[in-house]
DNA sequence: TGTACATCAGTGAACGCGCGTTCACTGATGTAC
DNA sequence: TGTACATCAGTGAACGCGCGTTCACTGATGTAC
């Protein structure tokens, strides 16, 4: 039984290897060039011996999709953990998890694309990633309950006209069903994390080339003013933090 | 010098037939699956004659993504010269455009995501891309300069922090400089048609399934609220146009 | 503790496929006199 | 108008490469008695 666990413990460290094997590849060949082989080749493996630990290609990139969605969303707990557990108010919080999210996709920019970008042409996502998808907006809108429940939110400046435009699940995700003049907050906040990718990937993708002067100050602009749709206030401080300032210098995917 | 023509043209419709079934082929494949030799198979030619046309594969993409960024642009064009000559106002322009770039976005899923989602791995897009694809951001900044003229441009809710984010060739591009307190309004241009591409690509890579329950509508809340950001009031009537109505049923990539 | 057997990891060859690009070539179309 | 030559479009074979997946196999690791 001991040796037994030998052997197990063997097993997950190879699957883990291949993985990281996979998600560096990843980083160069992009999401349609992953291959099989050329991982097996980066490891000193026959490419058949890759068939014990992920029984197709698409396996192995449902659990790259499967990690990135988690360590997003790992990311954005831990950061609005920290900060509630600095007594940030709901503004700073939101605005920090912003910021951490485009910080990981920066730093991993073609896991991000995994998720985020265009989809994988012949791959067809199964129903794993569900969960691990929806973290990130789990954490957005636990913020903004919280903004209700403190009574900071505001009134939307310009309420969505018809609202009901979420499905039930979601409205269940979001927390219970606020009151008046609350009740389309379920889709604003979809609002704001359609528009947190948005920024993220037009960014990534190269079309702040040669258009912003500085990518950090400008996706905190975005940030800010896409908040203030949800009825939510950001205060801007000017200074940033070291890493987003360190990272202004690096430009778009490839 | 008849006969001369003859042989251009010729050479000009085979040219055009390349581009036409490529782009056939994009639909099914994506990008990075695009073949040369899939596209001479299917018009009932020897792989090697496509070499007479284009010196590779990178310069067909070219080719195609021009052709989409030009096919965008002349969209918007069409749409809000339309609206114009119907004596439409500033925020039902800048709806219609929106609406328009979505509709040809919808229809020519990967054509859009070829210049508006993941880059395409090992291709590097050459300047001639640059003046096609500022078309759309052309018009967009066009109905932003006219309400400004109009009088008609709400100052920001919340202005731009700091202001000249944006580079002196876009600043030029949106037009004459606006005065106070509209400095900003070509950062709050680029907000815009940073939403704009994000919606448009968070409903077609998927990331609206299981979401939200009507596109169409979702699409013209995220238009109106965004919007708003720029100190543009945009009209919801709730009757939808025809295109889109029967849009709605479709789903994204794939 | 030792032995017979079962399980599992990894191998290497093979199948069948597709790709971009090059090159010497044939024949048709156009040009110059 | 007719003929000699040049240009160009398209062919088909080839080069050299990579891919996902299967399969019979060897050895090592673990199990039961």
């Amino acid at each position: 039984m001991e040796v037994l666990r030998a052997r197990d413990l063997a097993r997950a460290e190879l699957t883990r290897q291949i993985t990281d094997t996979a998600r560096r590849q990843l980083a160069t060949a992009g999401a349609q060039g992953l291959s099989l082989r050329a991982v097996a080749r980066e490891m000193g493996l026959a490419s058949s011996a890759l068939y014990r630990y992920f029984s197709s290609r698409d396996h192995l990139l449902t659990a790259l999709i499967i990690d990135a969605y988690n360590a997003i969303g790992e990311t954005a707990e831990r950061v609005d953990t920290a900060e509630r557990g600095a007594g940030a108010g709901v503004g700073s919080r939101w605005l920090a998890v912003c910021r951490a999210v485009r910080g990981w996709a920066l730093d991993h920019q073609h896991e991000f694309a995994l998720v985020y970008g265009s989809p994988v042409v012949g791959y067809r996502a199964p129903s794993d990633t569900v969960g691990p998808a929806t973290r990130t907006a789990r954490v957005l809108a636990d913020i903004l309950a919280t903004a209700i429940a403190e009574g900071v939110l505001r009134p939307p400046d310009r309420p969505i006209p018809e609202p009901r435009l979420v499905t039930r699940e979601v409205r269940a995700l979001a927390g219970e069903a606020p009151e008046a003049p609350y009740e389309d907050v379920p889709e604003r906040a979809m609002v704001l994390l359609t528009n947190l990718v948005g920024a993220i990937n037009f960014e990534l993708f190269g079309h702040l080339h040669n258009t912003v002067t500085d990518y950090d100050r400008y996706f905190d602009a975005v940030i800010m003013m896409t908040a203030a749709i949800a009825g939510l206030d950001v205060p801007l401080e000017p200074a940033m933090t070291q890493e987003s300032a360190t990272r202004s210098a690096r430009s778009g995917l490839q």
